[in-house]
DNA sequence: GAGTGGTCTAGACCACGGT
DNA sequence: CCGTGGTCTAGACCACTCC
């Protein structure tokens, strides 16, 4: 009689990820077809389907009607990281969160902004500049651009208690977005709202936000060095 | 009759999305449940399952057992991005990837390396400093160490020729890891082979490898400024 | 054309966890 | 307890793409 209990997803996906480690597959080779392995496995195809195709999400499968599964050869790991609200970052450390408008004005777009955003010459945009404290401590010094043309109700919000990033999630969720990191140098402004020397490298965040294909902001933020972001893989 | 065409999980997702939008299923409302969908969308639950399990692993649905599924109150984003080889990378801008071995040593572990990488003092470990050029360019400055415990090959090889990330690639496939990313400032050696000034604002990626709970490798990437992660959300 | 993965159906049992 | 999501079965049809 079988010893073997039922196998379910998951197990068979350990499985698969053995025989990928001790190169009983190895890379670039190809791996039996999901009615071969359901037999094997003594589960339905369905059950295969499902490890294998999670294991195609991770990178580590590659797979192609009729042509089948493959080990990847270069697996192209993909690490994840959550976007933590600001206010949930610094209150994670176990600091007091503390918010403050620096400026707030209403203007139309610089040129290279134009071209990020992909906005017509005519559109007005909510433009202004925050910080973020930790125990009143500079967290992040932050740099924002709404675009009124889709978000006009931002005209009549102050922004002097709830911060941009906030009030936009609350009032357009479900965007889709872009980031990039960068390393840069403080200028003399920065320097003094993040209280670092001028010069002094700061590490650099740009996102910008859209909902449907419309860009709704675009921001860019500021840490101090010292920052560190972190994730795993 | 029925005009309507069969529905598919996609698509069910993207009512479930719109519903989300128009504020039919508010942030904390909860959604009917499998079954109930199943008969508005005239399916079966398996495939208003797959629907919401992925709605749920993207952070923008809840679910728990009994008490059914609940729209995310403050969606967490999450971006994934991928980790490519640096050859990959500099080669996707065009240019000619170039390698070049600067020190070679082993050594034991400092001690804030011993920490870091939950070593026994005794560990041996391979010490290497490399450059990575583009166009003969200087594209990343990398300072490694790895495991000679775990993996003893390593001290066979020269890493003239093949870098140090591609041959432990090969060697030891399917790791996990942890990714750190920073801003620092040059000092004088790192300067000198980013061919940039000193105290210049670098970026900075710290990357530790792990193969089944023992770190295999830990490296610290340079990148002279004007580098630029990016990644979509 | 034919082999492979992609997806759906109809039904079942189970595990978790709120009441 | 018992409703809900988590998963599996057995079978089916379809879409893609390599040969």
């Amino acid at each position: 009689m079988d010893s073997d209990l039922k196998l379910g997803y998951r197990e068979i996906k350990n499985i698969i990820l053995d025989r990928l480690k001790d190169k009983t597959w190895p890379p670039g080779a190809i791996v039996p077809n999901e009615v071969d392995l359901a037999q094997e496995f003594r589960c339905t195809r369905t059950t295969v389907n499902r490890a294998m195709r999670e294991l195609a999400e991770e990178g580590i499968l590659i797979r192609k009607r009729k042509a089948g599964t493959k080990v990847a050869t270069r697996p192209i790991r993909q690490a994840k990281f959550s976007i933590p609200s600001i206010r949930a970052e610094i209150e994670a450390t176990g600091a007091k969160y503390h918010y403050e408008l620096i400026t707030r004005d209403i203007c139309a777009a610089p040129s290279w902004l134009q071209i990020q955003m992909s906005l017509i010459n005519e559109d007005r945009l909510l433009h202004m500049k925050s910080m973020h404290y930790g125990d009143g401590k500079p967290f992040q010094h932050e740099e924002r651009w709404i675009n009124l043309s889709l978000i006009p109700e931002a005209e009549t919000i102050s922004f002097q208690v709830i911060n941009p990033n906030e009030w936009l999630i609350q009032k357009v969720p479900l965007t889709t977005g872009h980031l990039a990191f960068m390393a840069a140098k403080a200028d003399c402004s920065l320097a003094g709202f993040l209280n670092i020397a001028e010069h002094d490298p700061i590490f650099v965040i740009e996102r910008m936000t859209w909902l449907n294909d419309a860009v709704v902001t675009f921001a860019r933020m500021h840490f101090p060095s010292g920052y560190r972001m972190e994730t795993g893989f």
